[in-house]
DNA sequence: CTGAAAGCGCTAACAT
DNA sequence: ATGTTAGCGCTTTCAG
């Protein structure tokens, strides 16, 4: 492996002046910059990072972390991330935790090990006392899911605005009877978009029902499924449904049609996250639609702030109703 | 930050053996090992792994190389590949290439620049020069796609073969006008389920109708749906159509579907790769499946080999074809 | 404008 | 069983 040592030598010079060349000092000679320009063309030399990194004692990675890799909420968002770390010259480490604490561990001990240089969260579950501990002494942000009265800097949209939005708009449209599949009650987000739900209906003068009310584990097409198949049993049934992720509303899409019933005529659906597939489906989703891509941008633009040790502020961004055929 | 150095003095020890508690080797007393580790204990000391890095000339990150985080055929792949390269220590950095080459080439540095230890490359439109130029000095693994005659170690299916079984189907059951909806020929894997389409065409003594074949640019639900469209607009309309890829036969679907066609009555479907989406469209998709997680594992297994200098050989994994709704 | 040298934190060969 | 020390490749301060 030829090092700057080598080059230094070969080219005559010290090493420190192969330093300087190769970060753009203006304190070279132009005569002794083309020099030592030519020795690395030679030499084919190529800089460890790993010199570089232990010097600086930075490592220009930053983490991701995701529960799960196949969840299409989270590719947009993931490109923002990507595009604006590369162009400041950090590169992004995806992290999937699976949810999973043990998992999630080995991927904070990396940023304790200076291997990392800061994470963006974006589990809903992640472990908060560790995360809050870890935000103690290194940079984290926190996109999507945050902490209401904690310090750590976050970039969300408005989840009850959101869900107000969706419900309301099955209102309008002539529906009383609406059924919600949310997630877990213990992500902040299904508190919120339950919230927003119920604060559509009591506007509108109509009784919450709790019966209407479902709750997933995960979010997957199979979940979507099972809570469909029981409102599709309810007594009273729904004439339409609002679910907390596309994923959950394409899996009631098709739980519907296989019983023989129609969207939007028998059952009116509205998902959340507008993710690529919701267009594919038949008939096509209508969706809230988050600025994904712009979260991501905007999650490492403040983590590489917070990495300056710049005071960074929480962004809330707007969301859209995009209004297709399921209703 | 403390450091070893640190925590030697504290505990009363040199570096040494706060290395060697570090690496639980043997040769430490028990009373001195308890010492130290009360002190690391106490400083809260976490080893960097930045001076590690150096001074093993390793990072112990390897890239994965894929075109595009989104495409759900890599999602098992990626996580074969994870959890191998997890319970060896390694981590894994998913480096999306858009197939550009200058993205390809940020990647190509960063193991030139000991930032990375190997390559996984899925992208089928890698740079080939440069894969093998950097195959000179690094370790490389091809994954799914892979040059023939070429000394780069590869994990893949046999492509020719699932592809004649997807076909070959597909006649079983009545069809004698299939379409082919291939992806661009300059990737092998197209050539090779060309081949294949064409070979159970052949034994049939159905004879290759250049009309029927399509090729798209992309691999994305739209090109499917563009595609179907023209093959709807035949005049002599085919009776079923194989697909390279489910995205382009869930498109297809929702094109035939469109135009008030019925699958697989009117015209049966087959696609590949088994994604978790295939199975939720109505109806569902028959398809080949790939052992992805396999195919993940496997690679990361060579790379490993390689890393250590082992010599690895090229594997090819079996197929299955998965017969579902429509057909 | 350039060079010498310290040192980032760690591992491992060698010495005791 | 433990300590001493060189050195991984680089950046940067200080001197000249």
């Amino acid at each position: 492996m030829v090092n700057i040592q080598r080059v230094a030598k070969e080219a005559g010079v010290s090493v420190a002046t192969v330093s300087r060349v190769l970060h753009d000092q203006n304190t070279v000679t132009a005569k002794t910059r083309l020099k030592v320009e030519e020795t690395i063309q030679k030499l084919n030399y190529q800089p460890s990072m790993l010199g570089r990194n232990l010097r600086k004692s930075e490592s220009r990675l930053l983490l991701v972390l995701i529960p799960e890799i196949s969840n299409p909420f989270y590719f947009d968002i993931i490109k923002g991330i990507e595009s604006f770390a590369i162009s400041h010259n950090y590169n992004i480490l995806l992290c999937e935790t699976d949810s999973s604490p043990e998992r999630e561990n080995i991927y904070f001990d990396l940023v304790k090990a200076k291997m990392a240089d800061g994470i963006i969260s974006m589990d809903p579950a992640v472990n908060v006392e560790a995360l809050l501990d870890l935000a103690e002494n290194h940079a984290i942000i926190q996109c999507s899911e945050y902490m209401i009265e904690k310090e750590i800097p976050y970039v969300t949209i408005d989840n009850e605005a959101a869900a107000y939005r969706a419900v309301k708009h099955l209102i309008k449209i002539g529906n009383k009877k609406i059924a919600f599949i949310n997630s877990n009650q213990k992500y902040l987000y299904a508190r919120q978009r339950n919230k927003g739900y119920q604060k559509a209906l009591e506007e509108h003068g109509i009784p919450v029902r709790e019966e209407y009310i479902f709750h997933t584990e995960h979010l997957g097409f199979e979940y979507g499924q099972q809570a469909a198949k029981k409102i599709l049993n309810l007594n009273d049934r729904p004439t339409a449904l609002f679910a907390v992720s596309d994923l959950l509303a394409i899996g009631a899409l098709k739980e519907i049609s296989a019983c023989g019933l129609h969207v939007p005529d028998d059952m009116a659906v509205v998902g959340f996250d507008k993710i690529e597939f919701s267009n594919m489906t038949n008939p096509a989703l209508t969706t809230i639609s988050q600025p994904m891509y712009k979260m991501g941008t905007i999650a490492v633009e403040m983590l590489i702030k917070k990495l300056k040790g710049e005071k960074v502020e929480s962004v809330i961004l707007d969301h859209e109703l995009v209004i297709r055929e399921s209703t």
